[in-house]
DNA sequence: GCCAACGTTGGC
DNA sequence: GCCAACGTTGGC
Protein backbone atom coordinates (compact mmCIF):
# COMPACT_ATOMS: atom_id res chain seq x y z
CA UNK A 1 0.00 0.00 0.00
CA UNK A 2 1.44 3.42 -0.66
CA UNK A 3 -0.02 6.82 1.03
CA UNK A 4 -0.64 10.52 -0.82
CA UNK A 5 -1.71 13.79 0.05
CA UNK A 6 -4.55 14.92 -1.79
CA UNK A 7 -4.98 18.67 -2.10
CA UNK A 8 -7.86 21.29 -2.03
CA UNK A 9 -9.25 24.57 -0.96
CA UNK A 10 -11.81 23.49 1.79
CA UNK A 11 -13.84 26.51 -0.07
CA UNK A 12 -14.14 23.97 -2.65
CA UNK A 13 -14.63 20.59 -1.32
CA UNK A 14 -13.48 20.33 2.66
CA UNK A 15 -12.79 17.61 4.61
CA UNK A 16 -15.91 18.12 6.29
CA UNK A 17 -18.02 17.91 2.92
CA UNK A 18 -16.28 14.35 2.59
CA UNK A 19 -17.68 13.23 5.90
CA UNK A 20 -21.18 14.17 5.12
CA UNK A 21 -21.48 12.40 1.85
CA UNK A 22 -22.94 8.74 2.11
CA UNK A 23 -20.87 6.51 3.77
CA UNK A 24 -18.16 9.32 3.47
CA UNK A 25 -17.42 8.27 0.06
CA UNK A 26 -16.92 10.82 -3.23
CA UNK A 27 -14.94 10.66 -6.14
CA UNK A 28 -12.14 12.92 -6.43
CA UNK A 29 -12.39 14.55 -9.74
CA UNK A 30 -11.85 17.20 -11.40
CA UNK A 31 -8.18 17.08 -11.86
CA UNK A 32 -6.75 18.50 -15.19
CA UNK A 33 -3.31 18.18 -14.66
CA UNK A 34 -1.30 14.73 -16.35
CA UNK A 35 0.73 14.11 -14.23
CA UNK A 36 -1.58 13.76 -11.12
CA UNK A 37 -3.97 12.06 -13.97
CA UNK A 38 -1.58 9.33 -14.64
CA UNK A 39 -1.04 8.86 -10.66
CA UNK A 40 -4.61 8.66 -10.10
CA UNK A 41 -4.90 6.52 -13.65
CA UNK A 42 -2.06 4.37 -13.03
CA UNK A 43 -0.63 4.36 -9.52
CA UNK A 44 -3.29 4.93 -6.64
CA UNK A 45 -5.30 2.13 -5.19
CA UNK A 46 -7.63 0.90 -3.43
CA UNK A 47 -6.24 0.72 0.47
CA UNK A 48 -3.95 3.74 -0.01
CA UNK A 49 -4.08 6.26 2.78
CA UNK A 50 -4.34 9.60 2.22
CA UNK A 51 -3.76 12.95 3.84
CA UNK A 52 -6.15 15.38 3.26
CA UNK A 53 -4.92 19.03 2.87
CA UNK A 54 -6.85 22.12 3.03
CA UNK A 55 -5.07 24.52 0.89
CA UNK A 56 -5.13 28.78 -0.10
CA UNK A 57 -6.62 28.84 3.46
CA UNK A 58 -4.51 31.51 6.24
CA UNK A 59 -3.21 28.59 7.93
CA UNK A 60 -2.78 25.83 4.83
CA UNK A 61 -2.54 22.20 6.85
CA UNK A 62 -2.84 18.78 6.83
CA UNK A 63 -6.25 18.04 8.12
CA UNK A 64 -7.75 14.31 8.27
CA UNK A 65 -7.09 10.94 6.71
CA UNK A 66 -9.02 9.02 4.07
CA UNK A 67 -8.53 5.98 2.21
CA UNK A 68 -8.75 5.16 -1.37
CA UNK A 69 -11.75 2.86 -2.04
CA UNK A 70 -12.21 2.64 -5.73
CA UNK A 71 -9.18 2.34 -8.42
CA UNK A 72 -8.69 4.94 -11.47
CA UNK A 73 -12.18 5.14 -13.90
CA UNK A 74 -13.05 7.70 -15.90
CA UNK A 75 -13.55 11.37 -14.83
CA UNK A 76 -17.28 11.54 -16.39
CA UNK A 77 -16.76 15.88 -15.34
CA UNK A 78 -15.15 15.62 -18.18
CA UNK A 79 -17.94 14.83 -20.48
CA UNK A 80 -20.65 16.86 -19.08
CA UNK A 81 -21.11 20.52 -20.80
CA UNK A 82 -22.78 21.74 -17.33
CA UNK A 83 -19.81 21.02 -15.37
CA UNK A 84 -16.80 23.63 -14.94
CA UNK A 85 -14.62 20.60 -15.23
CA UNK A 86 -16.15 19.84 -18.93
CA UNK A 87 -13.14 19.37 -21.06
CA UNK A 88 -14.82 18.98 -24.65
CA UNK A 89 -11.28 16.89 -26.05
CA UNK A 90 -13.13 14.25 -23.51
CA UNK A 91 -15.33 11.22 -25.36
CA UNK A 92 -16.59 8.10 -24.00
CA UNK A 93 -14.08 6.19 -25.28
CA UNK A 94 -10.82 8.57 -24.71
CA UNK A 95 -12.36 9.86 -21.24
CA UNK A 96 -8.69 11.68 -21.67
CA UNK A 97 -8.98 12.37 -17.39
CA UNK A 98 -9.22 9.97 -14.81
CA UNK A 99 -11.02 10.04 -10.91
CA UNK A 100 -10.60 8.13 -7.59
CA UNK A 101 -13.09 7.16 -5.11
CA UNK A 102 -11.77 8.09 -1.39
CA UNK A 103 -13.64 7.67 2.35
CA UNK A 104 -13.59 9.94 5.45
CA UNK A 105 -11.55 8.00 7.85
CA UNK A 106 -10.96 10.71 10.75
CA UNK A 107 -10.26 14.35 11.01
CA UNK A 108 -6.65 14.63 13.20
CA UNK A 109 -7.44 16.24 16.47
CA UNK A 110 -5.08 19.08 16.00
CA UNK A 111 -4.28 20.40 11.95
CA UNK A 112 -0.90 19.83 11.40
CA UNK A 113 0.09 23.00 9.80
CA UNK A 114 3.16 23.65 7.02
CA UNK A 115 5.11 25.26 10.14
CA UNK A 116 4.58 22.04 11.97
CA UNK A 117 5.81 20.25 9.05
CA UNK A 118 8.98 22.36 8.43
CA UNK A 119 10.26 22.10 12.16
CA UNK A 120 9.82 18.39 12.13
CA UNK A 121 12.96 16.40 10.30
CA UNK A 122 10.79 13.87 8.20
CA UNK A 123 8.19 16.36 7.37
CA UNK A 124 10.45 18.69 6.47
CA UNK A 125 10.98 16.96 3.06
CA UNK A 126 7.39 17.00 1.91
CA UNK A 127 6.32 17.86 -1.55
CA UNK A 128 3.86 20.08 -0.14
CA UNK A 129 6.56 22.31 1.18
CA UNK A 130 8.15 23.18 -1.87
CA UNK A 131 7.97 26.33 -3.53
CA UNK A 132 5.83 26.46 -6.62
CA UNK A 133 4.46 22.55 -6.24
CA UNK A 134 1.25 22.67 -7.64
CA UNK A 135 0.23 19.18 -8.17
CA UNK A 136 -3.11 18.48 -6.46
CA UNK A 137 -2.07 14.31 -5.78
CA UNK A 138 1.35 13.80 -4.10
CA UNK A 139 3.10 10.85 -3.17
CA UNK A 140 3.88 10.56 0.75
CA UNK A 141 6.40 8.06 2.31
CA UNK A 142 5.50 5.65 5.12
CA UNK A 143 7.45 7.90 7.42
CA UNK A 144 5.98 10.64 6.72
CA UNK A 145 2.60 9.31 7.29
CA UNK A 146 2.98 7.77 10.59
CA UNK A 147 4.90 11.26 11.47
CA UNK A 148 2.10 13.08 10.73
CA UNK A 149 -0.08 10.45 13.04
CA UNK A 150 2.25 11.24 15.68
CA UNK A 151 2.30 14.84 15.21
CA UNK A 152 -1.31 14.99 15.18
CA UNK A 153 -1.42 13.62 18.91
CA UNK A 154 -2.43 10.09 18.43
CA UNK A 155 -1.20 7.86 20.49
CA UNK A 156 1.20 4.76 19.07
CA UNK A 157 -1.71 2.24 19.45
CA UNK A 158 -4.41 4.83 17.74
CA UNK A 159 -2.05 5.69 14.96
CA UNK A 160 -1.66 1.64 14.27
CA UNK A 161 -5.66 1.32 14.19
CA UNK A 162 -6.04 4.15 11.76
CA UNK A 163 -3.03 2.71 10.06
CA UNK A 164 -5.27 -0.43 9.63
CA UNK A 165 -8.31 1.51 9.24
CA UNK A 166 -7.09 3.30 6.28
CA UNK A 167 -5.49 -0.26 4.69
CA UNK A 168 -9.02 -1.32 4.97
C1' DG B 1 10.30 22.05 -31.81
C1' DC B 2 11.14 26.51 -29.71
C1' DC B 3 9.74 29.94 -26.73
C1' DA B 4 7.11 34.06 -25.37
C1' DA B 5 2.77 35.12 -23.53
C1' DC B 6 -0.72 34.00 -20.70
C1' DG B 7 -3.59 31.95 -17.01
C1' DT B 8 -3.64 29.56 -12.67
C1' DT B 9 -2.10 28.10 -8.25
C1' DG B 10 -1.25 28.99 -3.73
C1' DG B 11 1.82 30.64 0.10
C1' DC B 12 2.56 34.66 2.36
C1' DG C 1 -3.10 41.82 -2.92
C1' DC C 2 1.43 40.38 -4.39
C1' DC C 3 4.22 37.56 -6.84
C1' DA C 4 6.93 33.29 -7.86
C1' DA C 5 6.46 29.05 -10.06
C1' DC C 6 4.43 26.22 -13.11
C1' DG C 7 1.60 24.31 -17.09
C1' DT C 8 -0.51 25.33 -21.36
C1' DT C 9 -1.18 27.63 -25.63
C1' DG C 10 -0.13 29.11 -30.06
C1' DG C 11 2.68 31.66 -33.48
C1' DC C 12 6.57 30.87 -36.12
Amino acid sequence: MKYWLFKTEPSCFSLQDLKERPEGIEPWDGVRNYQARNLLRDVVKPGDGVLFYHSNIPRPAVVGLARVVREGYPDATALNPESAHFDPRATEKDPVWYRVDIQYVCSLPAPITRQDMRCHPVLAGMDVLKKGNRLSVQPVSRQQWLAILSLAGLQDSLADCMDRAVQG
